[in-house]
DNA sequence: GCATCATGCG
DNA sequence: TAACTGCATGATGCG
């Protein structure tokens, strides 16, 4: 870095004249700024890095805006050629840290987890996160996709945003994340830029915000503490054993070149079993095996479904399964979650979105630790894996059909309130109404049955892809279907009610009015607005126990926090399941009040039951 | 770089 | 006439 530069070169300085940015390079101005942050009643602030993982990614610079059009920004670690010299970041940390950490001062950003990340890696504990437009925007309509910064601003302001996309001047891909490399000149439209324009949205958006009660609880007493519980959750980690997965890998390695040589021998053809076009000629032109379905395309499928049924014949398909199961578990479970162990911690630390889906569900990626196997044997090996650190244990505590309960309750209806209440198995409860058999005679094939069947009434069922699920015929499954509707009848009209309403008002609610929009109700085409009926059966009920385990993460929290100390952390959410790792003398304190606690997040006309388990590793505390 | 296909979870 | 909710991801292959 040069370091000669004393000040802005002049060009700056009359750049974006209109907009009074500023570029901080010496240290009696960042001084004076600080004490304009310190008069307003809330500003923004922006930070900028080199990584898009939040535990290696550096501060590149810093940005904030104190009033509409008044930012500034503090690079530090610009180093082009003749870059001019910039202050240190030590230096401006620790000037800033009082202000950051503190809770009455109030800050507004754009996906603020981040930067409790970053900020969290210079010893900055950021505090008095107020407002986080990414999240009211998502409040505001879950539907839309777009909820990047300069979509929003295109959205909601009314000027057309001039600012530029990161990625077209930085360039995507392998050239990504030099932001260092750009110069101060070229940062100016997004870095103060976006510390304004986050400012500038905060005031639109979360007006329409203040208008709704409803929307406002969630946002305030929901959506943002959970930045935070996110945060910890994801800076805590979960430890990984790899030496397990790597035995795992060999023995399926292993396994692996028993079947290709299997599978070779009798398709007489070396081919790539994972290529679903290679596939296609080999089963059904080699083979000549039958077409059971085609692709959207058109094309001949080899999906697991139709390998299934062309196993009843010929042994080819079964190997081609066992081939496919166990290359996704290698490639996507096995190998992926060693190499994702970070350095530091011996811990993998996964991102949990809190705006990617529609019905307020938390999703996660890098990686996904909500698709982790558990319903076969061999998947279940991998969830061994996920272990507790010395003198802890995995627990997990998760809603008992959490979803169906919240159908009751949305519902009213009498029979399956009355099932819940009586403490019933559901599912054998419902074939013994649909069947008019007596429970005791139910047998374990009726009771899948049901239990099918009311799992797809969450999704909005209908007779064909209930009868796709039970491999029976389509008319069989409508009579399932007729005669559950006969027995519920609440249920069914409280279905058909949805519909309406989807169609009246163009948006249907969550228990707690989180708001799920679906314009492709009135879709012409036929296919979309079936699918959109579907969502409004399925989005209330999805996204209802989406918000009652938000609150009790919540509260399990707040237990934590002045009870538990560092004998309990949360680790892990998956849908309507929290896992922990919890120290080994306060096991079943821990496993009491965290039970204690989810089922007191919400008050339904049913209890709210949770099954708990703890031991060595995921697989045992299931 | 992007679409397609298949498959893991609740 | 396509066809049950919501996601993330990897491999492949077209362009």
């Amino acid at each position: 870095m040069k370091k000669t530069n004393l000040s802005l070169p002049s060009h700056l300085e009359t750049i974006n004249k209109d907009d009074k940015y500023k570029i901080i390079l010496a240290e009696q101005e960042l001084i004076q700024w600080i004490e304009k942050l310190k008069a307003k009643k809330i500003f923004s602030i922006y930070t900028k890095t080199n990584h898009s993982n939040y535990m290696l990614a550096n501060l590149i610079g810093i940005s904030f805006a104190i009033e509409e059009k008044i930012a500034m920004y503090i690079p530090f670690a610009h180093d082009y050629q003749d870059a001019p010299k910039q202050l240190n970041y030590k230096w401006v940390l620790s000037k800033l840290k009082p202000l950051l950490e503190d809770p009455t001062r109030s800050k507004v950003g754009y996906n603020l987890k981040y930067d409790l990340h970053i900020l969290a890696r210079y010893g900055i504990q950021l505090r008095g996160i107020q407002h986080d437009i990414m999240i009211a925007s998502h409040i505001l309509n879950s539907t839309s996709r777009k909820n990047d910064i300069v979509s929003l601003a295109v959205d909601f302001l009314e000027h057309q945003c001039q600012c530029i996309s990161l990625e077209k001047i930085a360039r995507k891909g392998k050239q990504q994340f030099k932001f260092n490399q750009i110069t101060l000149e070229e940062t100016l439209p997004y870095s103060a830029k976006y510390a304004d324009i986050i400012l500038q949205l905060h005031n639109k958006i979360f007006k329409k915000i203040e208008h709704d009660s409803e929307l406002k609880l969630i946002y305030k007493n929901i959506e943002i503490p959970l930045i935070f519980i996110l945060f910890k959750m994801e800076r805590t980690g979960v430890l990984i054993d790899d030496a397990l997965l790597n035995l795992h890998s060999y023995k399926i390695s292993n396994r692996l070149q028993e079947l290709e040589f299997k599978i070779y021998k009798i398709t007489n053809n070396r081919f790539n079993i994972n290529s679903t076009k290679q596939l296609q000629t080999i089963l059904f032109e080699s083979m000549n095996f039958p077409i059971i379905k085609k692709t959207p395309s058109g094309k001949p499928s080899t999906s697991e479904e139709v390998l299934q049924e062309l196993a009843l014949y010929y042994p080819l398909p079964k190997l081609i399964l066992e081939y496919r199961n166990l290359t996704k578990l290698k490639s996507n479970y096995i190998e992926k979650l060693p190499k994702m162990i970070n350095m530091n911690t011996g811990r993998i630390h996964t991102s949990y979105h809190q705006v990617m889906t529609t019905t307020g569900r938390l999703s996660s990626s890098d990686p996904n630790l909500q698709n982790i196997p558990i319903r076969n044997k061999l998947g279940r090996r991998i969830r061994k894996a996920f272990i507790a650190k010395d003198n802890y244990k995995i627990l997990s505590v998760d809603y008992s059909q959490i979803e169906l309960r919240i159908m009751a309750h949305l519902s009213g209806d009498k029979n399956l309130l009355n099932a819940f209440q009586q403490g019933k198995d559901i599912h054998i409860a419902t074939a013994a109404e649909i069947l008019s058999v007596n429970a005791k005679k139910i047998s374990n094939e009726q009771r899948y049955r049901a239990k099918a069947i009311n799992f797809g009434l969450i999704y909005g069922i209908s007779a064909f892809g209930l009868a796709k699920q039970l491999n029976i015929s389509q008319y069989e499954a409508q009579q399932y279907i007729n005669r559950y509707f006969k027995r519920y009848s609440g249920i069914f009209l409280y279905m058909e009610n949805l519909r309406k309403i989807a169609y009246k008002q163009g948006f249907v609610e969550t228990l707690f009015k989180r708001r799920i929009y679906l314009p492709e109700i009135k879709s012409k085409n036929k296919i979309r607005q079936k699918a959109a009926e579907r969502s409004a059966i399925n989005a209330p009920i999805q996204g209802t126990a989406a918000d009652i385990i938000k609150k009790a993460m919540l509260l399990v929290s707040e237990w934590i926090e002045f009870k538990a100390n560092d004998n309990v952390e949360l680790l892990m959410q998956v849908h309507d399941e929290l896992v922990f790792e919890v120290h080994k003398s306060i096991l079943e304190t821990a496993k009491n009040k965290i039970q204690k606690l989810m089922e007191s997040a919400a008050k339904l006309n049913i209890p709210l039951l949770t099954k708990a388990k703890y031991g060595d590793d995921w697989d045992q505390a299931h």
